[in-house]
DNA sequence: CGCGCTATTGATCGGGATCAAGGTAAGTGG
DNA sequence: CCACTTACCTTGATCCCGATCAATAGCGCG
């Protein structure tokens, strides 16, 4: 594995506070794959042998039930994900799969259990971690449960926009149809609403987004830091 | 407090292993606090001062967004909530209010976050616990996304049935507007749905429900324990 | 180019929401 | 013990958001 990648991931919050010991501990059993796109890399009831860090391309969070399929989220680089399932040693919740070509390190679970009873700094990074991605779910939830879907579509470009340091200019970083699935709805549906947001401060061509009007998305879109972090 | 209570909590998986010293340094900064019915605990942007347990009575957990509310969860005793924000001190992401009259536990967060990092096998019992909270959440939301209203209702008639000891006869434990609120559903839809899963199997008086063909049920439903656990 | 995939647009359908009355059951007080 | 209240639930009528189905339009790429 190349020296740039160990740095990286070396200041992911996960691992920044970690003893060397015990972060080559994690290296050494580590696994470093590189992987095609629209390679399924988890399959949704399998046991949780790896935690995954992603260091280059894109994976999709998705799970399947009787033929409907959904997106829960797009993880990006540099990120681990399927932490709480390594965790407790139980089957995955969510597949993966890889979008664009990807590099991926896969640490055996026992191993990051092993440093996790180690090293306090490691537990502690672990709790604030789950505590993270627990509280994004609820997020996701209310959001689902309390908002129509233009208001998702429009909450969420005003998060891409936040995210990218408020330029009024954006792309996005996804297909749009998995955009829509990400938002609980159809990329019919996404479409239209995205007509319909062009009366209230927002240009779409293609994957670029131009907020032409802040205030008015945000008198339409109505963001909150309980929702939208 | 009563001994009683004391000892169920000792009782809870998240303290059941914890050191004799480091339960104490807990209880003895813990406020116990009783509460009568619709009282609201928590505002949801409140700072997380204290770690909560339900001893006896019920609360429910709910969110509100510009005029519209969304149950997330009901908790029962004996059971502790909102742990992720006291860990993380950060704000609440759920109001919570007492549905009846309630005895509640206040541990302050600081007192956990202490413990949490002298005492190891608290702090493995709380990454347990966060990952079983996360996994529930995520739970919640593919059941939201991948599923209609009246499927998502009969796999929680399920989930109940499994619950009470797979007695084919059981009693709602809360209000139905509540239960629709959880399954992200009006009240009337609920009443509607709960006649179309009389084709089902399903038989409702009050809150009693009868589940009177499983098998249908199950057909209807489709459970898996990727969803409903 | 032309093939294949993604996005848009249009027409229609349907699940679930909303609005508006009734019904039912459990108190409450005379 | 029974009218009255109140809260919850159900039922009915209608509406609308978003899904589905179908066709076309872009776009990227070999």
């Amino acid at each position: 594995m190349p020296q740039k990648n160990f740095d990286e991931i070396r200041e992911l919050d996960l691992f920044s506070k970690l003893k060397d010991e015990s972060f080559s501990k994690l290296m050494r059993g580590a696994y470093f794959k590189q992987f095609p796109p629209q390679i399924e890399l988890i399959d949704e009831g399998d046991s949780a042998d790896f935690l995954h860090i992603l260091t280059s391309g894109a994976v999709e969070l998705f799970s399947r039930w009787e033929n409907r399929e959904t997106t829960l989220a797009t993880v990006f680089p540099i990120s681990t994900f399927i932490l709480a399932a390594t965790m407790t040693d139980l089957a995955y919740l969510m597949s993966a799969r890889t979008l664009e070509k990807s590099q991926i390190i896969l640490i055996p679970s026992e191993d990051v259990r092993a440093v996790f009873s180690e090293d306090r700094d490691f537990a502690n990074a672990i709790v604030l971690e789950l505590a993270r991605c627990y509280r994004g779910v609820v997020r996701t939830t209310k959001n689902l449960k309390l908002r129509s879907a233009s208001e998702r579509l429009a909450n969420h470009l005003l998060v891409l926009h936040k995210r990218m340091d408020r330029r009024n200019s954006l792309t996005l970083p996804y297909e749009k149809r998995r955009l829509a699935s990400y938002l609980g709805m159809t990329a019919e549906n996404l479409s239209r609403t995205f007509t319909l947001l062009a009366e209230n401060g927002v240009e779409v061509h293609g994957k670029e987004v131009v907020i032409s009007d802040l205030g008015k998305l945000e008198a339409f879109a109505r963001p909150t830091s309980l929702i939208d972090g």
